[in-house]
DNA sequence: TGTAATACCGTAGTGCGGTACGGCAGCAAG
DNA sequence: CTTGCTGCCGTACCGCACTACGGTATTACA
């Protein structure tokens, strides 16, 4: 019946537009990150290129650090005229990566150094690193 | 029987020494972190100070970034003589640490020029972040 | 001896973002 | 007619490091 020049896209189809798994359309859709699309006769779903390019608004949003809920109040704003909500949300997110790069140099100095302390004293008994761990 | 001055502890009395829960305790036996005590009677477990010793071990890896499989293999060089393995071991984790610095900042610094997009185009109808968004 | 606290045990749940599984339906090509 | 590919659905499972629960046994203290 249906040709498959038809303009609407299966799941598979969409799935391999957006450049995701068929499992993870079905995972946003219980999610609320997409909605149900129409199905009309009861039976396959019919998708858009609109659900593409949410798909692909989602997996950029994630590159940016956002996680799924706080991806769904920015398409909340997806007509572009709430800049202001956009930019607030995109400043704590700013803040939060800051901390994690904060914490993880932390970590990188002192391993640095520690692995420093080794190099210096190669053939100590007493390994830096080990007795840096004995509190 | 016995009395509360004895030499050993309990699982509780350990959990406060190393500030840690008795769950969190009971846990790394499971992962094999702590060997499982003696018990004495079929009792209560006998732990010393040094379970304490190598819980706080744990924690102080931790917080340099290793995981418990990494912890329980830097706690198999815990006599400090094996310097080249553990120093091996750390490098390893800090070039972990840095590419994850490296992907924060590859985030803050797309994140910071939206936000600059959106304070100098205040007022425009389409938002600067959200555009991003849109591939 | 009574009662409260603690220890014991196995199992399940948390958060996050999916991934996998098992079973059934419909349709096209061979 | 069969086989195989999709699609549909609900549910379970992954990693990680715990945390919580529910029930029983033992201990400490009065």
């Amino acid at each position: 019946m249906k040709t498959k020049n038809s303009e609407f896209l299966t799941i598979g189809e969409l799935a391999k537009s957006a450049g995701v798994n068929v499992e993870t359309i079905r995972f946003y859709q219980r999610r609320g990150l997409l909605t149900e699309p129409k199905r009309p006769m009861g039976g396959i779903r019919h998708y858009e290129e609109a659900d593409s390019a949410r798909i692909r608004f989602i997996k950029s949003a994630q590159k940016l650090g956002f996680n799924l809920d706080e991806i769904i109040i920015l398409l909340t704003l997806d007509d572009g005229t709430q800049c202001q909500k956009a930019s607030k949300i995109a400043q704590q997110k700013l803040i939060e990566i800051q901390s994690k790069i904060a914490e993880l140099q932390r970590m990188e100095n002192s391993l640095s150094q520690l692995i420093g302390e080794c190099r210096k004293g190669n053939g100590k008994i007493c390994c830096p690193i080990i007795s840096s761990l004995h509190v």
